[in-house]
DNA sequence: TAAACTCATTAAACTAGTTTAATAAAGTTT
DNA sequence: AAACTTTATTAAACTAGTTTAATGAGTTTA
């Protein structure tokens, strides 16, 4: 059963769970590794797992006007998916892709769903997680709205040290809806200050 | 029980939930019938209600550098809060006040977790709500960072039709992170057209 | 070791927004 | 109806980004 006691924890620091519901939850995920580079999910596929990132980075994106455009960075002790995809069981329009060696485990669809139907404890769980990434993606429209790129650049190496130095930077101007070329410029101008 | 109907219905689209434990937990309910211009919330308050939108159109917005920024417009038939004073028990930063005359019903935090413990259906209800939130959110942010504010103007248009009719102009600007002046020449260039 | 890539920076011309201020139009109040 | 207030447009000067293309610096591959 390896690392998942990282997991195991992040679930217990949402709310209580059962020894017995949440082992039983537990006994179907599978260890993942991805090599740098390596795609976790493509776009075109229909995606029906849900992840937890123990080791590694990477990256959620999609192909636009022949460009990458990066939504995300997962990084350690992290939950996601695609989750349009995993809802309604559609073609994905997104990859994941690792930014360098990465572990995740993943749980199938119908394995999260008969565990959440045996389980309130864990049915709650799903839900103060899915609040938790609710909250934080408001939080980020509306820096996205209301703050300057450079606000936002600096935020960014301060909320997430070291993503910079992980990550290329062209992806991580992506992330902040800029060109590498805008990007480079705003570092430019905070080096003069 | 007035137009708790409305309510009702919004619930069960999302997943059975038996007779009993619904009725009880929409027997909490309270209607708010606020006037045009009026504040449900104010900065500084704890929010201890959770919100549905009968009628009406109510605004979600902070004060920033001297200006109103708005985050989000609600109109009929969603449901809305200040979810993080909501969930941290903390002073809002935030205001909700009707742009005309609205109808909403509120129900008070204890008792909808008092619901949830007795209820895995409705645990359910609000783990799914929660998850169409997140992923409405997460399709905002993505189109902030890869399409134009002519591009996410058009959208707001096209999703939701009359919108502008019931808002004034310099909110709907505020809303695509641009100021009445931008919005204006954005109007102006695809007059043109 | 050299060749080939990948990535970040720079420059130059351009564009879509900003700010400030003035004007016009519409809605409210007296 | 007149006066006042609020909202939308326009203009002019400015700014923070864009695009395209060239250069440089590290990495990886052969």
């Amino acid at each position: 059963m390896d690392s998942l006691q990282n997991l195991k924890n992040k679930v217990l620091s949402y709310t209580k769970v059962d020894e017995k519901p949440l082992d039983y939850w537990l006994s179907f995920y599978e260890k993942i590794e991805l090599k740098k580079g390596e795609a976790l999910v493509s776009a075109g596929q229909v995606v029906i797992h849900f992840y937890y990132l123990d080791v590694g980075c990477i990256y959620y994106y999609k192909m636009q006007d022949g460009g990458t455009k990066v939504l995300e960075f997962y990084t350690e002790d992290v939950f996601f998916t695609d989750l349009p995809s995993y809802v309604k069981g559609a073609p994905s329009k997104y990859f994941l892709r690792a930014t360098e060696d990465t572990i995740v485990y993943a749980i199938k669809k119908t394995y999260t769903e008969k565990s959440y139907d045996e389980s309130h404890q864990l049915e709650r769980f799903g839900r103060l997680s899915m609040q938790e990434a609710f909250i934080k993606s408001y939080s980020r429209v509306e820096r996205m709205n209301n703050r300057t790129n450079e606000e936002r650049y600096l935020r960014l190496l301060e909320k997430r040290p070291g993503l910079l130095q992980r990550v290329p930077q062209y992806l991580i101007a992506s992330y902040l809806g800029l060109t590498p070329v805008g990007l480079s410029k705003i570092r430019k101008r905070l080096m003069k200050v």
